[in-house]
DNA sequence: CTTCTCACA
DNA sequence: TGTGAGGA
């Protein structure tokens, strides 16, 4: 597929998976007319790229990591020091912020809560967990 | 119409 | 990360 097609399969930009590849995230081989060429699973690699990055990891370091998101068991034997460093720091950041999350996540369960005690069953979407069994 | 590279009020 | 130029 070309780089249209990864875009509205992955809901990624072009914009950004052309950085994406300067990253040396992805890559693509080049058609005749030097258009991208991407394999399908692509699609997969990318949504996974965007969970990284949206959890806060920087890209630099989501290349080292990458590998490991499909393996069962992750087997290293260059121990590089320098990426485990940063890696530790990323895992301590991730946790704070999962922290952060839970105490505004509880913050509008319970805001949630009071309007549902000052308008009981009137307005609530359909999507919504029926936690009224 | 789609993609490419390069550059930046 | 977006946008526009200039070309294929």
């Amino acid at each position: 597929m070309r780089i249209g097609d990864l875009s509205h399969r992955t809901g990624v930009s072009p914009r950004m998976l052309r950085y994406y590849e300067e990253q040396g995230l992805i890559t693509a081989r080049r058609l005749d007319n030097g258009f991208r060429e991407y394999d399908d699973y692509l699609v997969d690699r990318v949504h996974k790229i965007r969970g990284l990055l949206d959890a806060g990891i920087p890209t630099r370091i989501i290349g080292n990591i990458l590998p490991c998101l499909h393996q069962a068991e992750i087997v290293v034997e260059d121990a590089d020091p320098q990426l485990r460093a940063m890696l530790v720091e990323q895992r301590d950041k991730m946790t704070e912020r999962i922290a952060v999350l839970e105490q505004n996540r509880d913050a509008l369960i319970r805001y949630i809560d009071a309007m549902d005690r000052a308008a009981p069953e009137s307005n609530r979407s359909s999507g919504e967990t029926t936690a009224v069994a």
